[in-house]
RNA sequence: GGGCCGUUAACUCAGUAGGUAGAGUAUCUGCCUUUUAAGCAGAGAGUCGCAGGUUCGAAUCCUGCACGGCCCA
């Protein structure tokens, strides 16, 4: 269907009806899309300034004040019409006189809709009822709006419409502005927390010759210039760590990776990861700095360490709970070392709990499939898991004393992972061997595994410091600190499929 | 991929043991100079998601499809 029978079909009369009084404005010369009107004053300081001032205080305060914003609300009684204007920062209330504005243009002023934007000058006044209004003297359009807004009560509840109409959702919901205000201040928070500690902000490569830094299905894209098939990053990772070669001891990226993988109330293709690398680090310092980060932004976000998120409490003082993964697999998931380490057992239990277990596949990840399915879910409260078995850690130093597990942990709040980190691996030969490890894999017909990466070794070979790395998922995280249930509530333009 | 649920006016929602499609908000008309989910009186507004089927008759029952939500994988 072609975009003007589309537009076409989803008039109704209400919009007709909004066009032709548009035209009607026209006729009599009142621009209906000018940019002439600068306002002056945003309302929510004007608000916080003088709410508190009384009705003689107002009268000698001898100001005017010139906002702008959209119509909310009309209550009109012939010769006198409150209204609410919104703009970025509020809502104000607006008394609109005949006997003020003159017959003209309160009588233009009376076509104007609820949702249209305009422009008003005036001074204060307190109403009977207490509340704090600008009294017009003048009222001008800014913007005719063609489209009704949703009912005013209940504003915009359908899913499927709020996301796909965010805009509008957005006008009608102010808690949802709330979430996307939030999200803006963490991302801030954590930009801060890292300069303030020597990091360097970079940008690698969203689309990459080959994907690497993460189990993942990558999306595949062409660039025709240079005749080349390219993905779009599942990671910065590796970009990340050619850089700590480089010589820059401490860097961080915040920024999208894609997934070509299963939507969810967790998953959205495209998401936010922050990564950093620390040199002359390990994962027990990053441990304590994940513990500072998460808490200090809790406090200056929420104004309290301990925040719900759905039907619990979450306390993020540190220090928080540490279990290797071995243990967690024991103490949480109730398993004992005979059933989770024995390769038959496992995979059977897997099975019964109503997983798929490929063929081939290793100990290491079935095991992970287990704590999936019986750790995960219940760790709540933040909760490190450390030590994560070598064979699904291929990118993670290897534990000083035992060789089959890596010096990795990651951490889970609300029953989710909310962050990933190790001691990076920095001997070349060994970093070789696990790709080829991956590759078999792959070959084996698992598209997740990771891709060898010869000029990331190559890289190792000049030397890379030894180096502790971190990536949390900002979505979860703001999931976590807005308390919303789907990460579709923190994204602003979630995937969803196009209609017709 | 599987299961369950949803889709009715611009928005929020009712509805029928199968029998002419409803309310509130919004819109339009009239009255109204301190309202704030303003009020009062009146009017207009719907391919009941789409396509088939059963039936004298389907928004309602059946099948398929689309989109969405939740849960599972």
């Amino acid at each position: 269907m072609s975009t003007q029978q589309k537009s076409h079909q989803d008039e109704n009369k209400l919009i007709q009806a909004r066009k032709e009084k548009a035209q009607q404005f026209l006729k009599q010369g009142i621009p209906i899309y000018p940019n002439k009107f600068r306002k002056k004053h945003d309302i929510k300081p004007i608000l916080e300034q003088y709410q508190t001032l009384s009705h003689e205080e107002l009268e000698e305060l001898d100001r005017v004040f010139i906002v702008a914003g959209r119509i909310m609300a009309l209550r009109s009684f012939g010769k006198i019409t409150f209204f609410h204007i919104q703009d970025h920062s509020g809502k104000i209330q607006v008394f609109a006189q005949k006997n003020i504005l003159g017959t003209e243009k309160y009588n233009i002023f009376k076509k104007f809709d609820v949702g249209d934007i305009v422009g008003v000058k005036g001074p204060l006044f307190k109403t009977k009822t207490g509340e704090l209004t600008i009294k017009a003297e003048d009222i001008e359009l800014v913007t005719k709006s063609l489209r009704p807004l949703p009912e005013k009560y209940h504003g915009l509840k359908d899913v499927e419409l709020r996301y796909r109409q965010r805009y509008v959702d957005l006008i009608v919901n102010p808690k949802v502005k709330e979430i996307f205000i939030k999200r803006s201040k963490i991302v801030r928070f954590i930009r801060s927390f890292l300069d303030e500690r020597g990091f360097l902000e970079v940008e690698t490569p969203m689309m990459q010759p080959i994907p690497g830094g993460a189990t993942a299905r990558p999306f595949i894209t062409h660039h025709n210039a240079l005749d080349m098939q390219l993905y779009l990053r599942i990671a910065p990772e590796l970009y990340l760590k050619r850089l700590l070669v480089g010589g820059f001891e401490r860097v961080y990226e915040i920024n999208r990776n894609f997934r070509n993988e299963g939507i969810s109330t967790q998953h959205n293709p495209e998401f936010t990861m922050l990564e950093f690398y620390m040199a002359y680090a390990d994962f027990t310092i990053l441990m304590e700095l994940t513990e500072e980060l998460f808490s200090s932004l809790a406090k200056a976000i929420c104004g309290s360490m301990k925040i719900p998120y759905g039907e619990h409490e979450i306390d993020l003082t540190p220090p928080w709970e540490k279990l290797s993964f071995y243990e967690s697999l024991e103490k949480i998931g109730n398993l004992s070392p005979a059933e989770y380490q024995d390769y038959e057992k496992a995979k059977a239990l897997v099975k019964k709990l109503g997983e798929k277990v490929v063929e081939g596949e290793k100990l290491g990840k079935i095991q992970a499939k287990l704590f999936d399915l019986l750790v995960e879910p219940k760790l709540i409260q933040p909760h490190f898991i450390y030590h994560y078995p070598t064979e699904i850690s291929p990118l993670s130093r290897r534990n000083e004393e035992n060789p089959d597990i890596t010096d990795r942990f990651e951490l889970f709040i609300s029953g989710r992972e909310m962050a990933n980190a190790f001691s990076e691996l920095n001997d070349p030969f060994d970093q070789r061997q696990r790709f080829l490890e991956q590759v078999k894999e792959k070959e084996a017909g698992d598209e997740e595994a990771h891709f060898m990466d010869e000029d990331y070794i190559r890289a190792l070979e000049y030397g890379m410091p030894p180096a502790g790395g971190e990536g949390i998922g900002i979505d979860r995280l703001v999931m976590l600190l807005t308390n919303s249930p789907s990460i579709r509530e923190v994204i602003l333009f979630p995937l969803l499929r196009p209609t017709g």
